[in-house]
DNA sequence: CTTGGCACCGTTAGCGTTAACATATGCTGT
DNA sequence: ACAGCATATGTTAACGCTAACGGTGCCAAG
């Protein structure tokens, strides 16, 4: 551990350090009030030279204002979040906000825990995914008198504000893009996470879809664990085996969707004559595959930056709270579903 | 913006519902010090029913003690953060501590500015990426006084402890191998990053390995932005164009490397035989392409791991700071270097 | 010369919690 | 019966900072 030479530095050190007072120090260090250049020098000398870091905690405490914006998401292994955390990183880069993130493994017990623990450092706001909440922290939500804003789903009631995509939507659209071009026998594949609901939503709007042009899912299968590109080429190739008969695959996620791709490449199926195949989220990770699969772009980023800005008050629509914010999702056809 | 009906609520309001002190109510909410089962459940269910959330902010205050631990890296789109970052949660999770995390795009000037918001919180410790900081952040962790642990990197003079591989190394024990398996003419693709200081040492210890053999690179090339999978094709087509003797192509991250070797299986070119190739990083997520790309681990997740156990002071060697953690990446010759 | 206004800086009183100590109550053993 | 101790609760004083307000000196206008 590094030199903790004397007792923590204190406004005070530095107010005695350059012969003002506590206060003008504080005014000084937060440019804030009037201060003559001549002291300000003064000042900034002394705390530069002290190696003085001010203490928020105290700060936070007199003032009553904090500037840490709570994020709290699901995980970082789904692609999805790292993209929607850098959104909201860069949009507060400059507004003076700290987002702080948690991760709750998708376990509504940890969302509990994490928020708890979150609102008890009194942020400005928080962003969090998902309208699914337990009872606990639905209430703390309401309570806690800042503005909530959930993320990546619309689909539900919401808290205060939200801005996403309708899930629901998205697979109910992919359906009917699916049936136009012609594909009759729909085979899906996805992950076996109950409690990702945005997944299940994207599935049942899919449904749906099908359900409205007279079809239903042939087949149906879903995987837990391991890395998703070798699961969607084994499920691919096990779901082709089972039912040799089908012509389009929906996958829950691009990358199963590759991994079915490339398995389908090799085997030389014509893709996408013989068998089409979609994914979900718009991964620009996997632009560079041999052939580009459809998917239906999440606004990862977008969900990101509108979520930012609204707890920093800057509402694209100038209202306060309660703000609905649906984005569209562009679907995109990529070159495995036949064009008519 | 949720009810916020009346003024927050404090300890006191807590106390009055409860009929105790505010002290007794705060040693209930922390199980600190002896409490009567009576007291304690009267307690908890007028906390309950209020809905009362304790203020850190104050108790940290008081306490002078802090359950955050400050966590910054560079990025979150490079997969290797979102991988350690959920290492360090995860460690973290049943500690107390609470990971901070926060991103300064490769920027010294956002690291600086980063740590110096997290520090003016007063954090447990501090985990961040890499050896390489300015001045004044160097100066700011050596007086924290807290426990500093550098990850990813230990080429450099660590603060306090550091946690990492030697990239120098990974690029040395690389060329060794791909000499060994006798290649002679290679080439190096790579990100235009002077600031990502492990892909430069990596690309050093690589050219080292390379002279001690008497080779050096016959071409080299370097990208910036995009989809790295495409790039990788772009690169490797574009390399192989201008230098069509090359017998061997070295990537500065496997997402380039797979770009490139779906390019090769394309064109028809013999991989591994008359063409090798290898990335860095071990990123499951590309387990499932054609062929496995070879590749180094970055040891993400335990970096994450052992770092989180030196803050929470759950040191695996028993020291107390100053520690260093240098992991062993292990070489996977995949399907993509031929053996002899 | 007064008056008012402005620029600059200091004083006072908390912010909500906890450490440390003080007090009250019951119980044990002799 | 009463010291002696453990258990259970209350009281007081910070923690380091900032909001709010109060001076002080100086200058321009009346």
């Amino acid at each position: 551990m590094p030199t903790d030479p004397r007792r923590p530095l204190t406004l005070r050190d530095v107010s005695e350090a350059s012969g003002v007072s506590e206060m003008t120090v504080s005014r000084v260090l937060r440019n804030r009030g009037d201060v003559s250049d001549a002291t300000r020098e003064r000042v900034l000398a002394a705390a530069k030279s002290l190696g003085y870091v001010p203490n928020k905690i105290a700060g936070a405490l007199a003032s009553q204002r904090v500037n840490l914006v709570a994020v709290i998401v699901p995980s970082l292994s789904n692609l999805v979040f790292p993209d929607v955390l850098t959104g909201i990183s860069r949009t507060l880069e400059d507004t003076g906000l700290q987002p702080v993130f948690g991760v709750t493994n998708y376990r509504p017990e940890r969302e509990e825990a994490v928020l708890y623990e979150m609102l008890s450092w009194r942020p400005t706001g928080v962003i969090i995914a998902g309208l699914e909440h337990s009872e606990a922290a639905r209430a703390m939500m309401m309570n806690a008198g800042i503005p909530i804003v959930e993320i990546m789903d619309v689909d539900g009631e919401p808290i205060d504000s939200v801005v996403g995509i309708s899930h629901f939507r998205a697979g109910h659209e992919m359906a009917k893009a699916i049936v136009a071009a012609g594909y009759r026998r729909i085979g899906f594949l996805g992950t076996k996470m109950p409690l990702d609901h945005r997944a299940r939503k994207r599935m049942e709007g899919f449904e749906r879809g099908l359900a409205e042009a007279g079809l239903k899912l042939q087949d149906r299968e879903f995987y837990e664990g391991g890395s998703a590109l070798a699961k969607g080429r084994e499920m691919t190739a096990g779901m082709m085996a089972r039912s040799p008969d089908l012509d389009f695959l929906y996958y829950s996620n691009d990358m199963i969707g590759a991994g079915g791709l490339l398995w389908c490449l090799e085997q030389g199926i014509d893709v996408p004559g013989r068998l089409g195949l979609a994914g979900f989220n718009g991964v620009d990770l996997l632009e560079g595959l041999p052939r580009r699969l459809a998917t239906m772009d999440a606004c990862r980023h977008e969900i990101g930056r509108r979520a930012a800005k609204l707890v920093a008050g800057q509402s694209e629509t100038g209202l306060v709270g309660g703000e609905r914010v649906e984005l569209t999702p562009t679907l995109d056809m990529g070159d495995t579903i036949r064009r008519r």
